[in-house]
RNA sequence: GGAGAGGUGUCCGAGCGGUUGAAGGAGCUAGUCUCGAAAACUAGUAGUGGGUUUAUCCUACUCGCGAGUUCGAAUCUCGCCCUCUCCGCCA
């Protein structure tokens, strides 16, 4: 969440990143409601502030009075009985008020609280202005030896490329028609040599994280507390895409969800606490399973393994000190890795700056890395796919928006708390890259190459078919 | 599921009706000592909200959360949440 200071000081730079995210946030409702909560709970102090003095004043007062009551005679004790009455009336008037302040704050919280929950982070200033991800601009492309970008695949490879659906079931690599039996629609079974090959690219990121990056694997939670979801960001902008368990209907103390990424489980690792300043940087990475509704995606890419319920991914994430330019060090160092990663699985690829109106309620910069897919895209003058760029890595940067909301802060150098600023980034995520790998990979029989990196976590095995 | 114990500051841990916003220890910061470091010693060190002459102070709230008893609650009562231990069941 954002600062509240920050929004009552420079009230447009709020409003502009909600228009510049093409988001609908009414700014000056919540300024208007935060005003009359803090002249709440000023007449709220003064009364209190009031009550504690009379408290101090008349405190000891009645006491001497009940003291002196014991040895009074009658005459004295209706007297001391009057005042000391009249002394504990003196602050119910104030008492009242004090209520009525608690009454009315309590009416006006709920929404000062969801319409500041709802302001997003505003976009990095030299983040471009945009509507949505036909605004977003290249950056690079890579790829590798042999492949050109200006050419088809049959131009490149010398054949028609099968699509990654048909490549799975000529190798039994997955099975769509009993994940669907099982599970619905979207769902899958990965099977045999599949699941090999899934499982290889999740250790080898995973590997790679731990002895090449620094990183510390860790094994997190996919049901959380509805607090994970708030606190990392995804509620309640995107509270729909998660699946809800509702064991509070069935007498259990809180209801869970599953949580779509594990960033949600990295970052509420920390939540609530103080780290010290050497704590700094936490680099963390995990592998979790990972579980989508993808709620208003109906009809979107529905046959393969590219929008699925249920999938796994390696995930990094950086909490840092409050520090732009640090945050932007970390930020170019996991496109770098990832750039590594996607090199080294022989992959082509591009980046892609996100715009701000692509930009989640979250983060203020992203950047998007797509894969080169040939088996998507319209169908060719050659009858076989042209081929597309399909999202399989994105990194962000989110300032303090998420440590805010954890409430994750840091003592700096001058015992000063802050909030830590985070950032995130899909190291692998399968088997969505599985599809770039076994369409960039397939030969002209239908046969797939492994990638030389992932043959050790597949007992070797070079070739599918 | 049955029985019990407990939730206190950055962390550990005392306090169980009133000068306790909170002992003691650890950590951290500064200083002394040292060629330097360690050790030792000395001092400082809670959070949140609000106000403000905005860098300094004032103020309110806070000992899991909420309500209650009381002139007065971290301390007593009730409800809720969470954690731990033992037994049962089980991957």
């Amino acid at each position: 969440m954002i600062d509240l200071k920050e929004l009552r000081e420079h009230p447009d730079r709020f409003r502009n990143g909600v228009r510049d995210k093409c988001m609908t946030v009414d700014i000056d409702r919540l300024l208007a409601i935060d005003e009359a909560r803090r002249a709440i709970i000023t007449r709220q102090e003064t009364a209190r502030a009031e009550q504690n003095r009379i408290g101090k004043e008349s405190g000891p007062m009645i006491g001497q009075l009940k003291a002196k009551f014991k040895s009074a005679n009658p005459l004295e004790k209706e007297r001391i009985t009057s005042e000391i009455a009249g002394l504990e009336a003196r602050p119910i008037a104030l008492k009242a008020e004090v209520q009525e302040c608690d009454a009315r704050l309590a009416a006006i919280e709920p929404e000062w609280k969801s319409l500041w929950m709802l302001v997003p982070q505003p976009p990095a200033a030299d983040v471009p202005k945009g509507k949505g991800s036909e605004d977003n601009i290249e950056l690079r492309r890579w790829a590798p030896a042999g492949w050109n970008f200006a050419q088809t695949f049959a131009q490149n490879r010398g054949f028609a490329p099968r699509t990654h659906l048909e490549l799975v079931k000529m190798h039994g690599l997955v099975d769509f028609e009993r994940g669907v039996k099982m599970a619905g629609t979207r769902h899958y079974v990965m099977t045999g040599l599949g699941m090999r090959l899934h499982q290889a690219v999740l250790r080898y990121a995973i590997d790679f994280m731990a002895d090449r990056r620094g990183f510390t694997p860790m094994g997190v939670p996919v049901l959380v507390k509805e607090e994970c979801m708030i606190g990392t960001g995804f509620f309640p902008a995107g509270r729909e895409q998660a699946y809800h368990i509702e064991e509070s209907v069935r007498g259990s103390a809180h209801d869970l969800f599953l949580t779509g990424t594990g960033e949600v489980g990295l970052m509420g690792l920390h939540a609530d606490e103080i780290l010290d300043l050497h704590a700094l940087p936490l680099k963390y990475c995990t592998v979790s399973t990972c579980f989508r509704r993808e709620a208003g995606a109906a009809g979107k890419d529905t046959a393969g393994l590219y929008r699925i319920h249920q999938f796994d991914k390696v995930e990094q994430i950086v909490v840092c000190r409050a520090d732009e330019a640090e945050s932007r060090a970390w930020h170019a160092q996991m496109m770098e890795t990832v750039e590594m990663i996607l090199q080294s699985l022989g992959l082509a690829y591009r980046l892609l700056q996100c715009c701000t109106g692509d930009l989640g309620v979250k983060n203020e910069d992203m950047i998007d890395i797509e894969s080169w897919m040939p088996g998507r895209g319209a169908i060719g003058s050659d009858g076989a796919p042209t081929g597309e760029f399909g999202e399989t890595h994105s990194a962000s940067r989110l300032g303090d928006f998420q440590c805010r909301r954890l409430n994750l802060r840091y003592r700096d150098e001058t015992g000063k708390l802050r909030f830590a600023y985070a950032l995130n980034n899909t190291v692998i995520a399968s088997p969505r890259v599985l599809i770039p790998i076994l369409e960039m990979h397939q030969q002209a029989d239908g046969s797939v190459v492994v990638p030389e990196v992932l043959r050790p976590f597949m007992g070797g095995i070079a070739k599918i078919g």
